[in-house]
DNA sequence: ACCTGGTTCTGAACCGAGTAAGCGCGCTCA
DNA sequence: TGAGCGCGCTTACTCGGTTCAGAACCAGGT
């Protein structure tokens, strides 16, 4: 027997239709023996209903979109993006929900992917990653009424509730470190100016630096590619009165930071301090080790399924913050001992 | 007006549902005046088919799946999938397909995967990686019907086509340039070993050195993850004779070699050379760079994709093999100048 | 005996597409 | 003139579920 249907099973079982239907979904209307005999039967043919039927009947399509617009390059390298995946799929698997990946190529793409999926009825609600301020995509979403998480900061994200942590947070705790360490000229690589937790983070920057007194806090914009963040460190070091310490709004930017201080003879950490934001395995495995503003990206992932799937539940969802990311202090960082 | 149907357009250009469906298709049935009014009002009112309904009623529902089962902590670090979803999507979105991610524990959690997809409905065919010899999804998914494609070498993929590349060739390269470079003994970090690709790898290594009469061809396995490529890495350094040379499996690996040969003051290149399979961003960024293993990911991607949707639409597929992947010679490799 | 209320189940309509069968029309050709 | 044919389009049914209206039945109360 192939792909048997409800129908099938309502034979086999000697009911309609519609009893099976009422059995497998767990409403009421079928007495428990019913519904034991027919959940059997459905057992026994290893029944698993077309979802294309269901979701043309109105029920739920259970998948879950998600659209990615870096470039691969950049993609890949970061873990970033399959942490969060990971931690997607572990709370999208456990209610039974498929997750719909698209690479696009712009904020425009993207939306169109949305649309279009909206008006296909393929999924039942979508993840909105990098938002920048002002972004065409919440307005749009809000429009269409297409359930919606974003992943970033809530100030970006209108009425669409937000999964984020509080970079601002993270900031002052890196920044007051190296201060403590004695650092005075503190310098940071930025990632996509346009992004709105970049300019969070930016914010945070400037704000604590001019707090602990710290002269030309300066953040210098990159795209979180290794060559971005190897030029702007070269920069940065070539300056008259380079900075002691650098922080960098990705690991990819951090290594590379890393990799140009050695070629121009600064030395890590005596002579500059390196901290990355986010962690991936690639950190500890430095010499010398990365200082890192680590945080939980699966359960970003797992708390952003949660809201998504509530929202389409129709319950009523706000946005959260999780944890913080927190500093992990290893080789780069230390107090100067070489001063330039 | 929301979600337009065929009926809606029928209505609006004045014809029954069923030449409307016809003129979107692009089948015969209709005049060429008649289909491009409906084409007008079908753009018009921007309209686009329910896939579910399409599917139902017997078209493709234009998804392929593609599970994926190695732990996430690895996963988010190699760039081999990103790159390689990337490629997938490229072509898949040049023929409105969408994809469909999951993670999956193991294989069997992925089998069923596979089967609950199609039972489902939800998609027309799947990709396979990471297939083993003797591998029990190969058998399944000939059997199930459902459209495969193996990303790994045909060795272990059965009746289903493959894509991969001459894995042996690139192996042969590497360890034969390294015995230009004067290097005798060669040792060699593999990746998991029950994956198909890993032992053609691993014979291919084997049999270089043998006929090259490079002694102790040793490889030491691991699982891709810089933890074991650096455990890997500390029992090659710490035997009696130590290799002057190390393949890795992968990238990451790699990368926690340099820094196991850092750390026990092994220099390198002039007392090791390393040598990573697959280059990501990384290698290029670190001191030294990496002298690599690269091939275009993406294009596999592409390809296996492509070939796909021709399996998808009923066309005669077969294997094919991408280029090898070619040496990218850098600093990490050297002829020998501080013999040990 | 009759009404009420509740549970259990059936039957049929419906979702939005695809598609086989059929029908009228105009054209060609015997 | 009428048979035959092909084009253009409509009609009606199909896919496999969900869901609503109502039938059948049982129990209890009056």
């Amino acid at each position: 027997m192939k792909r048997p249907t409800i129908a099938d099973i309502a034979r086999e079982a000697g009911v309609s239709k519609g009893a099976v239907s009422y059995a497998l979904n767990g409403r009421p209307g079928v007495s428990p023996a019913t519904r034991e005999r027919i959940l059997e039967v459905a057992g026994r043919l290893n029944f698993h209903a077309d979802s294309n039927a269901r979701a043309l009947a109105g029920a739920k399509a259970r998948v879950v979109g998600l659209t990615l617009q870096r470039p691969p390059s950049t993609l890949g390298v970061e873990p970033f993006f399959m942490e969060l995946i990971s931690g997607l799929e572990l709370e999208l698997s456990r209610r039974s929900y498929a997750l719909l990946l698209q690479m696009a190529a712009g904020r425009d793409e993207e939306l169109a992917f949305y649309r279009r999926w909206h008006s296909e009825g393929r999924v039942d609600g979508v993840l909105v990653c990098d938002v920048r301020t002002g972004d065409p995509r919440v307005p749009a979403l809000e429009e269409l009424g297409l359930p919606a998480i974003v992943i970033g900061p809530p100030d970006a994200s209108g009425s669409l509730p937000s999964v984020w942590s509080d970079d601002a947070q993270s900031m002052v705790e890196a920044v007051e470190y190296l201060a403590a360490l004695g650092h005075r000229r503190v310098a940071r690589v930025g990632g996509i100016a346009e992004f709105a937790h970049t300019a969070i983070r930016t914010d945070a920057f400037t704000a604590v630096c001019a707090r602990l007194g710290l002269p030309d806090a300066v953040t210098v914009a990159a795209d979180y590619t290794g060559e971005s963040g190897a030029r702007a460190t070269r920069r940065l070091l070539s300056a008259q009165d380079r900075p002691t310490a650098i922080i960098y709004d990705n690991d990819i930017m951090a290594v590379a930071g890393l990799t140009v201080a050695h070629e121009m003879g600064v030395a890590v950490p005596s002579q500059l301090s390196i901290i990355a934001w986010d962690d991936s395995p690639v950190c500890r495995l430095l010499h010398p080790p990365l200082t890192a503003l680590t945080r939980d990206i699966g359960a970003y992932g797992v708390r952003a399924a949660h809201l998504l799937l509530a929202a389409i539940d129709g319950d009523p969802v706000t946005s959260t913050h999780g944890a913080p990311a927190h500093l992990s202090p290893r080789g780069s960082t230390a107090r100067l001992t070489h001063p330039a």
